[in-house]
DNA sequence: AATGAATGAGATTTCATTCAT
DNA sequence: TATGAATGAAATCTCATTCAT
């Protein structure tokens, strides 16, 4: 119903009056004031998800930096899609309460398996920690992505997921 | 004497009494609530910038990887000597009153710079957007940082700062 | 068709809700919040009257005792009979906007009046003061049939309605 | 510092405009709305308590009446030094969230002490339910002083005290 | 007539900032 | 200079009432 808000530092009235309704509205609809963030971080996850788990499936038998690169480029293009949204699931600008906020964390487990995966078949450095790995090209990944919608002159996407393959553990610790 | 506080989501009145100085204390010191982490980000940066030219000093004439290991070690290093003003300069967990947070950008210039000129010598992969790679790269190690440092069990400095290199573009691109 | 609730501190939407109805419904049977108090309030009264009319009719020949005692009978009798209208109707948790509350004034000018009765017939101290000894009686009475139908381990109806023919002026304080 | 207001349906701008403070200073002094009623509620007891205890104290070698009379006449006395301060403590017109208000229930269980040992000194009929003859005199002694604290045409204190020493159950129901 | 989502005035509460001491 | 009680604008949240369906 009501979706895409910065949600940066807005208060409860600001947002109902953006989404077009009337303050108490808002309260009908959610808890209270982070449930709102919750609510659009838990949808816009599950969305992310899906997109790269498609990426995932429809490269799995091509090369790893093709893999690496469907998968970024999902990433990218839900951002692009989704700038709004993406900004309040990966914004660090506000207090989700407990728990809540992704950043670092966000699917670095999925990241981490995999790179161990890849660790275990030979095709990584075996010195490369993975779960500092997956956790730094995350962080990386997410913020670069935060700037990159907001940055005046952006470069071209294309540019953008090609730099993040190039740092992708994956690729830049191949073996 | 006022210094080390999360100061992620906390009032005046907590801050001025955490460093054992009235609220009034507090404002005659500083204009407003900004000011102090104003105040504490330049500083902070100063510090860092510091210990990243020293280590950078010590090292002109080692290896390339030897130069970034030295900078991410200083960094590293900088974090675990003071938390506290490490996640006010770099947590996401307020509000510069615009333009203020470094973020993705801080130093990124530095780094972009010094990625530009390996390009040119030949010793990184002409592909690269040293632009894009800077910012990526610098974000991956702030945020990681930020983590290390609250992590229930996090690894140890050495094997942070082992990884970081193995992912800086100057390594991971180098030629 | 909607009737008791304890109706302190709710609102009307759970007012509405409990009674099995629409919000909008309630509004198109009352005009507004109080409405409904005043409705019940009006009713139980009425209720309440028959009963004390019924008990005094049918003890108009037994002694003063047997009188006051089925007077008080059958106040605790509809009471035990419909306990959340006799909340509504004697609970002091809420608001009557103005002059609503019967309180201590409930039925107080009928008990005064059988007292100045009694007192002329000279059955009662003629020093007792009617007014407020109805008052004081009626108070006391409502108040504790309050908090015996909430009471954890409550009195037998029976106890009760013996220690309060023992307190009723008309008994206290005969002659 | 601020003490005795009506209190009964006020909100706390009010209370504190009432008060001649800000509405931040009524929250520095009192953790929320209801913080104030139970601090006007604890200290009104006391002092009521303290007096009662003068009273008893004074009383002691004098006859049950003149017991009953002094501690009639202390409680009708501080609630007219008192009134606001009175109706805080004993208004059920609000609501003390969870187990504040006395009402029938004040200092019941001192009353009925002082009932059981009359009763075993052959002071009080045997028949007498003392912890119900106790509530139902401390109701009815409550609500009939809020009365006469609002009555438009109120009798003497003499007069009231006199009422109520005649139906206190050590006068009526003594032996 | 019945409904309940929507409303917004108003109540509660917070907190950056001031100022008398 | 240091202090912290006092302040009130602004934020969060509630709830009696309306109205389109």
């Amino acid at each position: 119903m009501l979706a895409s808000q910065g949600l940066g530092e807005v208060n409860t009235n600001t947002i109902a009056r953006a989404a077009g309704v009337g303050v108490g509205t808002f309260y009908a609809h959610f808890d209270d004031k982070f449930a709102l963030q919750r609510e659009l971080t838990t949808r816009g996850l599950a969305l992310l998800q899906d997109a790269l788990s498609l990426a995932s499936r429809e490269t799995q038998d091509q090369s790893i930096e093709q893999q690496v690169r469907a998968s970024v480029a999902g990433f990218v293009e839900f951002a692009h899609a989704h700038p709004a949204l993406y900004r309040v699931v990966f914004s660090g600008g506000e207090s989700l309460p407990r728990g809540g906020r992704p950043g670092v964390g966000f699917s670095a487990r999925a990241l981490e398996n995999r790179l161990a995966e890849l660790q275990r078949g030979g095709h990584l450095e075996a010195s490369v920690d993975t779960r500092l790995a997956a956790r730094i090209f995350n962080a990386g990944q997410s913020q670069i992505v935060l700037w990159w919608l907001e940055a005046p002159d952006p470069p071209a996407a294309a540019q953008l997921i090609e730099t993040l393959v190039q740092l992708h553990p994956a690729v830049a610790c191949r073996r």
